[in-house]
RNA sequence: GGGGGGGUUCCCGAGCGGUCAAAGGGAACAGACUGUAAAUCUGUCGGCGGACGCCUUCGGAGGUUCGAAUCCUCCCCCCCCCA
């Protein structure tokens, strides 16, 4: 489904389109140079985590349209800034990673990027699906860490050469620092903005870099850098920043009761992934279209037409996109089977979530449903589960569960497996071996 | 360094010696209605036990008291004002 073909829309117009566009330091003269040569432009990742979560998508995928047209990404894993701490669009002191806990993550997020974007390193990660764009010789993605220029700064070189050009008064007025004036702000934190302009500098010295792209949290970061790279380099650079989401409910994007969604099928299965992209609001079926998948414009035009309960064979295109994009078609095409099996009753049910139950378990008569629940991580505690299973949201073998205290015996056992469903949504089958 | 105000259950936020597992709101979960949507209504929402029961929670450690989230002491952290 990837789409590897020369876009019709400029870049810039199809950022628009797809509405990953919020603001740029100069759209004109940015669109004069994207359209007269090879641009090289940046984003940058915090390694906060070992795995980047779908609030990343929206850049990776920006880095992955920049590519597509033809341009040069570059994505920055920032493992000197991660160690100081971004303020923007925190409420609160972040907490500080260590610096072994950075590594690990850098891993991890290494991995996932390249996935997406071709950085022409097959050896990078094992994929079983490539990155999502091809590129040629000519745009080639880079891969970098900023700790390799800013872990060994000599602090009052640092001092004397970056931080002689940065207005204290100036930094104060940034939306990202001005927010936290209030409730508080490191020193530490405070800096956060100064070296992610100097990576901008050292990316426009160092690789020709001329664009850098973020959430739009980032702007006050983003045009530091811009006049950075002016002041020392005298080079006109550009910001373009991406919206903040949320979802029509007004919920910050990829949360669920499970926690965030994540993009590691360690920490979020491909079925869960589906899940969440399926239940979407009917609200924002449009826009996610547009911004989390690859499809044609026109193939999106046409799911935008849908109406009444038909959004919801928008909505499983918008989940099999996304899930092919993150997780690979197989993947993708395996959690549809499963959702189909279980939501409208036919196709195969093999790929449902499961998990693994010994026999002789269910011998005794004394294996209680509730203690199975908590086992399998369906439910927190044994509180939860006994009250699930009193407000009748609970099901065995598609049978209500009337006795809070079931036993389960090799009586349930139906063709091997033992169906559990929780609520109307979340299914989880027993494996009996 | 001085003065003032704070740290409460997932979040916000009441409580200020017993009736507090702790008001209220939000989130979340279940049920009804639906389209695996939204809105609405109902219920639930620390853990364990069938249950009127027990256990663990109100920044941390001690103490006073029959009894503390509530009082005292010390410590940690945050905010504001002054220096």
């Amino acid at each position: 489904m990837s789409d590897r073909s020369r876009p019709a829309l400029s870049f810039l117009a199809e950022m628009q389109w797809r509405g990953f566009y919020q603001q740029c330091t100069d759209p004109e003269a940015l669109g004069d140079l994207l359209a007269r040569e090879t641009v090289t432009a940046y984003t940058g990742f915090d390694p906060t985590a070992d795995s980047l979560h779908i609030g990343s998508l929206l850049p990776i995928l920006g880095l992955v349209h920049l590519q597509r047209h033809g341009h040069r990404p570059i994505a920055i894993a920032g493992g000197a800034t991660a160690l100081v701490g971004d303020p923007s669009g925190k409420t609160e002191l972040r907490q500080l990673l260590s610096a072994e806990q950075i590594e690990t993550n850098l891993a991890g997020i290494r991995a996932q990027l390249a996935r997406f974007v071709d950085f022409g390193e097959p050896g990078l990660a094992d994929l079983d699906h490539g990155p999502v764009v091809a590129a040629g010789p000519g745009n080639r993605g880079i891969l970098l860490n900023n700790a390799d220029w800013l872990r060994n700064q000599n602090y009052i070189e640092f001092l004397r050469d970056i931080g002689r050009h940065f207005s204290v008064n100036q930094m104060l007025a940034r939306d990202s620092v001005k927010a936290r004036l209030e409730v508080g702000l490191s020193f530490i934190e405070f800096n956060y903005m100064i070296l992610q302009a100097y990576d901008f500098y050292i990316l426009n010295r160092d690789h020709g870099c001329k664009l850098q792209m973020g959430g739009n949290d980032q702007w006050g970061n983003i045009c530091s850098g811009v006049d950075l790279c002016r002041r020392l380099n005298q080079q006109e650079v550009f910001g373009l920043t991406f919206p903040l989401l949320a979802t029509a409910a007004g919920e910050k994007m990829g949360k669920t009761a499970a926690g965030a969604v994540w993009i590691s099928p360690q920490r979020t299965s491909p079925y869960e992934f589906y899940q969440y992209w399926v239940n979407v609001d009917d609200r924002d079926v449009s826009r996610f279209l547009r911004l989390y998948t690859l499809l044609e414009p026109a193939k999106i035009e046409a799911l935008e037409k849908l109406e009444g309960a038909d959004v919801r064979q928008a909505k499983r295109e918008l989940a099999g996109a996304v899930t092919s994009l993150v997780h690979g078609p197989q993947e993708a095409e395996k959690a549809a089977k499963a959702a189909a099996a279980l939501f409208t009753g036919s196709g195969d049910e093999s790929t449902v979530p499961s998990s693994e139950l010994a026999a002789a378990r269910l011998a005794g008569g004394d294996l209680l449903l509730v203690d199975v629940l908590v086992e399998v991580a369906l439910c927190q505690s044994k509180g939860e589960a006994r009250r699930l299973v009193r407000q009748g949201g609970v099901k065995l073998n598609g049978e209500i569960v009337a006795e809070e205290l079931r036993a389960l015996t090799a009586a349930d056992v139906q063709a091997g497996r033992i169906r559990l469903q929780l609520g109307k949504k979340r299914h989880h089958h027993l494996l009996v071996g």
